[in-house]
DNA sequence: AGTAAGTTTGTAATCATTACAAATATATTA
DNA sequence: TAATATATTTGTAATGATTACAAACTTACT
């Protein structure tokens, strides 16, 4: 996809074989998937596609910012290409990760005077109204 | 001390004494801190602590509800006994992190319709007042 | 005191992540 | 185009945090 290449572009990301694809997976399938995920979905595909490529490629999109990573978990954590502002949800039960729409201007925050607040991440967690029991 | 034992023994933790001090260090010292300085901490004042204890005990908090973990870093899992609705604050410079009140009833949140939410954390970072470049 | 149940400890095993260097691909120069 | 330099990918080995496990210890109960 060129306007994927472009954007990597744009975002000092050298858009490679193997980058462009893991790019446009994690943008087209919004699942938040982990590197696990992204390797044995790609892997079939990309036969020689080494894990350590799926690593080294995530941790050079979350440095240049065309990607985050968002930890709802200790035991794992998940990428999301999505980056407006917005939360996440994930349900304890099947494991799915949604997106939540913030308003959160009207969030008050106190306790942070002359603190400088470059990011954030709201997570909640529960049962997804498939899993959620009746 | 008294309130901490019967604090653990009603939500169904049997107050060892490794438990206990552990219990109160991080009830006292509200740093946050991680496995790793609970028991840098801990370990002077009693030789014989295990890691392992250490591992198993804020397990045994988190599974009980009498403390929760903080995942807003996917390199350290921190640990807090304040059990009241805040949220936190990490700065990139010193990594310490910080309490901050929220007025969470303003959120808005939108998304969710028939989900069960049961749990939420709302993870800042950025830099302090001591790090804040001027 | 003696027995049983629960807890702690130290060590060994596990497993996700990282380091590394060779192989491959891409860009640059002649 | 061929040669050379630079960047990226790959597979394997090393690392290190966490967990499994069984022996030692502690506590509660008879
Ligand atoms: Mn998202
Ligand atoms: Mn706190
Ligand atoms: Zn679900
Ligand atoms: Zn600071």
């Amino acid at each position: 996809m060129e306007k994927y290449s472009n954007f990597l572009l744009s975002n000092g990301v050298k858009p490679s074989v193997q980058r462009l694809r893991i790019y446009e997976f994690i943008h087209t399938n919004r699942i938040h998937p982990t590197i696990e995920m992204i390797y044995s979905n790609l892997s079939h595909e990309m036969p020689t596609l080494s894990k350590t490529t799926v690593y080294n490629t995530l941790k050079l999109f979350v440095s240049k910012g065309v990607a985050k990573a968002i930890n709802i978990e200790d035991t794992e954590i998940r990428y999301d290409a999505d980056l407006s502002t917005h939360g996440h949800f994930k349900c304890k039960s099947c494991g799915g990760l949604f997106d939540v729409m913030l308003k959160i201007d009207n969030l008050v925050i106190e306790g942070l005077d002359n603190f400088k607040i470059e990011e954030y991440q709201v997570n909640l967690k529960g049962y997804c109204n498939v899993c959620k029991p009746n």
